[in-house]
DNA sequence: TTATTACGTTACCTTTAAGTAACATACTAA
DNA sequence: TTAGTATGTTACTTAAAGGTAACGTAATAA
């Protein structure tokens, strides 16, 4: 879990994988035009760039037909920022960054009316 | 800013500059205390490591006499994982995660009374 | 003044990341 | 079946990251 930790962390380190994940966003993408996103890489760059991606288990791909579909996975990336934001509530508290209370507070809260507020 | 902003996501790449990052939220640090807490580690490659989260500008460092006081800087981390985050926020709307409403909304909550809700 | 301690640096090495160019495979459609 | 297209791979290079060992410097304390 620590190993995958990293290799999120070392899979939004680059900049163009940041992109790709921006991409991915909008809704799956074949291959192909991901690859032409970058005109200034080479093919197997931006495949490589993939790869890591998928390692870290951020980037999954269906084959349809001789097609390959790359769609986002969110959960992992918000896994591991949720559990580092966690740590530095204290420093952004008043930031607009925001943790919900721990699971028992949560309940609490839900029990408590309340209003609108985050 | 677009080059700051990759220079965190690379400081955060590696482990032991986020375990420094850790340590310094407990509080300021000298330098030496740093290294010792790496035994594995040489003190030079420690030290290029608080140099990338200086450059990063994560960590910043001022002499008392002749010791170094290392402290964490989290604004720019806050700003990073903030802007990160919005981007995402539909993915992980049923998270933990969150991000307040915009400052139009936010000043709206504050004028509403409310209780020990974050 | 001398020894100690905190800090930083010089010189060098090893591994990993990131990249190109060209080739190989296999499904689709004419 | 032949041409085209989507995908992935082989072989190789270059640049950057991460690291050690040993040395230099300057403030402090004995």
């Amino acid at each position: 879990m620590a190993k995958d930790n990293d290799k999120i962390w070392k899979a939004l380190s680059d900049s163009t994988r940041r992109k790709i994940l921006d991409m991915l966003r909008d809704g799956p993408k074949q291959t192909t035009p991901i690859v032409e996103a970058f005109p200034d890489l080479s093919r197997f760059a931006v495949m490589k760039h993939l790869d890591v991606l998928r390692e870290a288990k951020l980037v999954k791909t269906r084959s349809e037909g001789r097609l390959r579909i790359n769609s986002l996975n969110a959960a992992p990336l918000r896994d591991v920022i949720e559990r580092w934001i966690g740590k530095y509530e204290g420093y952004w508290a008043n930031s607009l960054l925001r943790i919900k209370e721990s699971a028992e507070s949560t309940s609490k809260a839900k029990k408590a009316k309340r209003g609108k507020s985050v």
